[in-house]
DNA sequence: ACGTCTTGCCTAGACTTCCTAGGCAAAGGC
DNA sequence: GCCTTTGCCTAGGAAGTCTAGGCAAGACGT
């Protein structure tokens, strides 16, 4: 219940990320809440787990950001998805959903 | 597509192999073998992170080990789930089904 | 007899990722 | 004046996985 058990988060983070901002071009403080309250406070992102994360992705060319206000009128770092980053997305989704399916078939018990 | 994408067994491949041992003993490589039949080959455990995982979780106390034969009549070591595993092996099923869930959901299109 | 493939175990070192634990700054409420 | 919230960032450590080796014994073909 709640907080992603240990090391589970590893891989799937950047996915995650970039999931979040397919919607719309979020900052990073955004991202993380958006993804707490989409999944029940079941994920919780650390910042120092989300910057790095948001830094390594742009540098991948899969987001790119600019520097805006927030809702709240301050000062944030907004980014968007490019079209690497789109295409990587499905990417990972569908990695995503093999795998899962695959550790769940062994999980399952029988 | 095979073989886990990237960093995606990092943190459930310690539950795997519990839940593989969980049914029988198991010598390492057949540890493998069978993970990677079960899932056609969806997910590959190379031996570099397998031996290793064997290790800390006999260190853990989750597992324990015994020299024997394998089918093939060769040395092998098996491994079988203690108690305190089985009590693990039913709190990461749990972990890994929520964090999947949350996971899913998030990247379910909508 | 020889080489090669498969089974089987193990380790060192690099690499990646995440987290802890800080710091900084501005806005708002009390 | 102080504390909380929003918002960004970084350094350092911890942990896990993978690459790339090594070792040994049996099977199998030629």
């Amino acid at each position: 219940m709640a907080r992603s058990g240990k090391g589970l988060l590893h891989g799937t983070l950047d996915t995650l990320i970039l999931r979040t901002v397919s919607e719309a071009p979020r900052h990073g403080y955004a991202i993380a809440r958006w993804l707490e309250e989409r999944t029940d406070e079941a994920i919780r992102v650390e910042e120092g787990s989300l910057y790095p994360a948001l830094y390594r992705l742009e540098k991948q060319g899969l987001l790119r950001s600019e520097w805006g206000r927030s809702e709240l009128d301050r000062r944030a770092k907004f980014y968007h998805l490019t079209e690497n980053g789109r295409q990587r997305l499905a990417a990972e989704t569908r990695a995503w959903s093999e795998f899962s399916e695959a550790v769940s078939r062994v999980l399952r018990p029988g």
